[in-house]
RNA sequence: GGCCCGUUGGUCAAGCGGUUAAGACACCGCCCUUUCACGGCGGUAUCAGCAGUUCGAUUCUGCUACGGGUCACCA
């Protein structure tokens, strides 16, 4: 067989050599040690929970040795193509501050355009390129083309993909797939020009000559000494229109993108060895890898499964919506990638992220479980850190969006809404009521007329009088220009007058002594003021409430 | 089913031949506190099993079990 006419019959209109390819795409010039990363998602319409994952470290790995970080779109499959699934990438991206270097970006505009030497990004644009080097590879013998459909090929498996495959049906169905295969092999020259005369549709496959039983060793960054078996599938290169398949379009792009560090999900480690094989074939340099372990959850029957785009918290704009902050995602996410984070953090509170030492050994080697109680920690933490400005700038705009009603109620009153957010905030041991901006209304509606309803509830087991008379004498002395322990002394004494215990101390001896104690008297007060048995320091809730309106519901009560 | 990967408390995990086996979350007590939210102190709970190497194995090797992944003209 002439492999060279071959090349020649099934790419005529190939006319670059892979010498002048190669010459577009120069080494990069870069310090020692620097790395090339790169996030290859395909525009799928969101961004999942495990490529955020992975974005992150590319990213820190790139910029944290000097080097470059660069996205690229793997729209290889029209199928799975949605409408402005690149611009919600770029935007979920830059939402959590994951900056690249090269790829599609937005311009001042919202316009996409390219960024970089290393282009085109997206692989939908790069079919010369694959073309050039699936003719070499047809010129040398290492790959073919196979004329066998793929509703040809699923008939012969006689299993029905979507349908459960017995497990003694396996054997079966994969040796008489890989048969039928196999006789895709054996073809004449005249056969292929007679299927080219006719337009009939082919696929370039590889011409796989390893032996599965003979295990080469290979080493994964994360995983470590690894064994893998040698490819010995005839998996395709070319699909029929012409576009790669991942295999493909990952060695000829990383390898003329000159992306030193691979980081993907460990789900690719069982196509290792086609892709090593590929660039054995090629004469590429294989870069090294980084196979992070998967995120679970825990599905109804209790085990642990891969976290699916169906499950709450796979996509990012999940967390969007229920009202996470990036910076607390974010925090989540880095203690993932290495526990140590969380310590680092903690010693070094005024410091920035990209501070912080990422290192490759730190990150899980086993697949971990999505765990929200901890997510939730997180946030809270994060929140109590921010400032009440801070505060009331991110919540409103999460509250523009998901709540306008709210919205419209905070931006009435700026400096009482961050006054209201200021309680607690800021010392050495900050509230920590606020987890989720969704909380932001549950938490301080009661201050603002629209939201403020009372529970009565907790009064009822007092005496109607004492809580009516408890509301009348503090009206009778309340004076909001009172200090602190001016107006609590207050409180105690209305606490005596009816009977009620104002030392907690005399009340626990002998609680039988008394009706009560100034804890209920304080209480009524709250449930009058606040509409609920629990709320922020009453002291501070009446000053920023103001006298007038303090008054009011107290007097309402 | 073949192949690959993994297995330290309920969860995330330190550990890298000799430790009372860190820490965080969750849970449970107690304390502080006019409620709540914090904070402090303490507690329950872990090396999947079996062999082997070794003076000594959570750490190294093998086997078993269990869990996960994958087996497309999808990525």
């Amino acid at each position: 067989m002439d492999y060279k006419a071959l090349s020649e019959l099934l790419f005529p209109n190939v006319t670059a050599t892979v010498e002048e390819i190669e010459a577009r795409y120069p080494a990069r010039d870069l310090p020692e040690g620097a790395k090339v990363t790169r996030f290859a998602p395909s525009p799928t319409g969101f961004v999942h929970f495990g490529g955020m994952y992975q974005a992150v470290v590319d990213e820190r790995l790139a910029h944290q040795s000097g080097g470059v970080f660069f996205l690229r779109i793997e729209d290889t499959d029209g199928q799975r193509e949605i409408k402005g699934a690149v611009e919600a990438l770029i935007h979920t991206l830059s939402d959590y501050g994951v900056s690249y270097d090269e790829g599609i970006k937005e311009d001042e505009n919202g316009d996409l355009v390219e960024v970089g030497d290393y282009g085109p990004y997206k692989q939908s644009q790069r079919a010369e390129l694959y073309h050039v080097f699936a003719k070499k590879l047809v010129a040398e013998g290492k790959a073919y083309p196979c004329f066998t459909t793929a509703e040809e090929l699923e008939e012969i498996q006689e299993t029905d993909k979507k349908a459960e495959i017995k497990n003694t049906d396996w054997h079966t169905a994969a040796e008489q797939k890989r048969a039928a295969m196999l006789a895709g092999r054996q073809f004449t020259m005249e056969e292929v020009k007679a299927h080219l005369a006719n337009s009939d549709p082919f696929v370039i496959r590889i011409l796989a000559n390893g032996d599965p039983e003979k295990k080469t060793k290979f080493t994964d960054m994360v995983k470590g000494n690894l064994e893998v078996p040698e490819n010995d599938e005839d998996f395709v290169l070319l699909k029929s229109d012409g576009i790669p398949t991942y295999h493909f379009a990952h060695a000829v792009d990383d390898h003329l993108m000159k992306t030193t560090h691979v980081i993907r999900g460990e789900d690719w480690l069982p196509s290792l060895p086609k892709h090593i094989m590929l660039f054995n074939y090629l004469g590429f340099k294989m870069p090294k890898y980084l196979h992070t372990a998967q995120i679970l959850k825990t599905d109804e029957n209790g085990n642990k499964k891969k976290l699916s785009k169906r499950d709450m918290g796979a996509k990012m704009d999940d967390y969007r919506q229920m009202g996470y902050a990036t910076e607390c995602v974010w925090e989540y996410l880095l203690t993932l990638l290495n526990s140590n984070f969380e310590e680092w953090h903690a010693q070094n509170a005024d410091k920035s992220y990209l501070d912080f030492p990422f290192n490759i050994k730190k990150m899980a080697t086993s697949g971990c479980l999505y765990d929200y109680a901890k997510l939730n920690d997180v946030s809270k933490n994060v929140l109590s850190r921010m400032t009440a400005d801070e505060i009331y700038e991110k919540s409103l705009d999460w509250a523009n969006e998901f709540d306008p009603d709210f919205a419209a109620v905070m931006k009435a009153d700026p400096e009482k809404t961050k006054a209201i957010f200021a309680i607690g905030r800021g010392g050495k041991k900050p509230r920590k009521d606020l987890c989720t901006w969704n909380d932001v209304k549950p938490y301080m509606g009661f201050f603002f007329a629209p939201y403020f309803t009372v529970d009565r509830t907790p009064l009822e087991r007092f005496d109607p009088a004492d809580v009516k008379s408890a509301c009348a004498k503090f009206l009778e002395t309340y004076d909001p220009a009172d200090e602190m322990n001016v107006w609590f002394d207050k409180i105690k004494a209305i606490a005596d007058a009816l009977g009620y215990a104002s030392d907690m101390k005399a009340y626990k001896a002998n609680p039988d002594a008394y009706k009560g104690n100034v804890a209920d008297i304080s209480m009524f007060l709250r449930i009058a003021v606040t509409g609920r048995e629990n709320a922020p320091d009453l002291f501070t809730v009446m000053q920023i409430l103001g006298e007038e309106e303090t008054r009011k519901r107290i007097l309402a009560l």
